[in-house]
DNA sequence: TCGCGGGATGATACATCATTACGTTTGATA
DNA sequence: TATCAAACGTAATGATGTATCATCCCGCGA
């Protein structure tokens, strides 16, 4: 229950396993789909994953230092559009920016909680939300097709920082 | 009930009675909070209001036809941003656009069904939702402050002419 | 009525985010 | 190994959003 409780991951937590982990589901994604997990795509998935805060698409074009090079815009947003259709890559679009999927939890990719202080990006089980959505546009007349929520607040750590 | 149940705005509904509702609530709203409701941001809410369909920062300057003149992003941009702290106006983060509020219901301004289809955004009342997101947010330890939920998919109208 | 002070504007420039276009390279596979 | 689609490299451009600063306008007190 406790591990559940949180979906932050901890000041402390074992960040070198994070990135093993991506980069494995990652691969193991793209056996299953018969789709080629390249060098551009490999190493944008690993800046994506180098920290739990949204990045920039041109901060990680600054980190992309490359044998020397510096890659274009283009290259960044191909790499980014390729890791979304995998779902292990999501936009938050209140921040133009991209986090990397924090793991295979089900109904993962359409709940997003933001931290205004640090910036770190958690994902909630959002079974119960989606349960709500369904109602609401049922009642709505609407035919869904997709949700994403965006909640922005303070995170456990900084929420104590701040003096409860 | 009928009247909640689709808080999409019918085809053949009164419009002139939308836009004069919204200046309406505007000028109260800048009555109670003693703010100017200038020429500029009423100019820019009457272009928001003038549909029901979310509307980018460069199409309402490009419909800005101001004695003749064009007024720059700026000013879009300062009206747009007041017009959000009053409230009367959203911004759709997943389009980079704006849509006036549908109403003063409660629980608005959080949850909008936007159609793939003709574009329309509905907000209905996220009151249900509210509740979910506020028990995902304790159950995560989260100090929750604001969420945004966009919904995408069919209205009701384009769904039937889909042919369900 | 005059003048003061703060908020809003007008205008230029710039910053940031994202896509299009097109020729070249690469890798799977027949 | 010949072929073809997918991915890449590069340049250019489009779309969206801010910073800055001088100026203007309105409410308010002298």
């Amino acid at each position: 229950m406790a591990a559940e409780s949180s979906p932050f991951p901890g000041r402390r937590h074992d960040h070198d396993a994070c990135i093993s982990e991506g980069l494995a589901r990652a691969e193991e994604l793209c056996r299953v789909r018969r789709e080629r997990l390249t060098e551009n795509r490999r190493a944008v998935l690993e800046l994506v994953l180098a920290e739990h805060q949204p990045v920039g698409a041109y901060d990680i074009l600054e980190r992309f230092d490359w044998k020397g090079r510096r890659p274009a815009p283009a290259q960044i947003y191909r790499a980014l559009s390729f890791l979304e259709t995998l779902g292990i890559v999501h936009r938050i679009a209140s921040r133009n920016a991209y986090v990397a999927c924090s793991g295979p939890k089900e109904g993962h990719g359409t709940v997003f909680l933001v931290c205004k202080e640090c910036g770190t990006v958690a994902e909630p089980n959002g079974a119960g939300v989606g349960r709500s959505v369904r109602e609401l546009a049922d009642v709505s007349g609407f035919e869904l097709h997709a949700h994403i929520l965006e909640v922005t607040g303070l995170c456990p750590e900084c929420s104590q920082a701040s003096g409860v």
